[in-house]
DNA sequence: TATATTTGGTTTATATTATAAACTAGTTTA
DNA sequence: TAAACTAGTTTATAATATAAACCAAATATA
């Protein structure tokens, strides 16, 4: 009847991380944090989360002299985001 | 950009509820319980919020000497899931 | 006819989660 | 060189979900 839906992706902010990331080659750590309106901290926790689980996979590097989170999904955040939205349909309908 | 997702229906448990609601007139305790596999101690509590935001209306009474609670979605509680819905769409598309 | 079990819940305690506040480390600007 | 800003991380706290324990009454069992 109902589905269980991911824990990790049943949550406002790293959904709203996920749903960028479906959209992009990969995004910015600001960025992200501009998009979704997200405190930093929050932020950093969340992104921490899904790299431990493997849904996204995350650079660090330095630009114009400022460090640079860079993010992207990775295939199994991808299959995850797809399983987590067929799953809902069991809640709503569409 | 993103919605914010009303908390109260962002939860497995409740949403569920609160889906099953949405298609039936009214329904008792126990059979919520059976449908959304939850605990009856999680469904009691989760029921209650629902209750107090006045997203449903509850009614105790018996059945066959038994207690019966039976519960019936409002008209803010109908509302409320289809806001929900719709600011959902903007974290995933259709 | 005790007493054990089941029904239909509620209450309370605990574990998990989200979030904000505080902090770190370095950069730019005045 | 000191203040303010960028780009985060860590830690403490508040909120939430969940399970465990409990309760009252009904029914089954010995």
């Amino acid at each position: 009847m109902f589905k269980n839906l991911d824990p990790l992706l049943h949550t406002q902010l790293r959904l709203a991380i996920m749903s960028l990331l479906m959209n992009v080659a990969e995004a910015e750590f600001t960025y992200i944090k501009e998009k979704t309106k997200a405190t930093a901290g929050n932020l950093s926790v969340q992104i921490d989360k899904l790299k431990v689980a493997e849904y996204i996979s995350v650079e660090k590097s330095f630009k114009n002299n400022y460090p640079l989170t860079m993010c992207k999904i990775t295939q199994k955040g991808r299959a995850a985001f797809e399983t987590y939205v067929k799953d809902l349909k069991s809640y709503i309908k569409l």
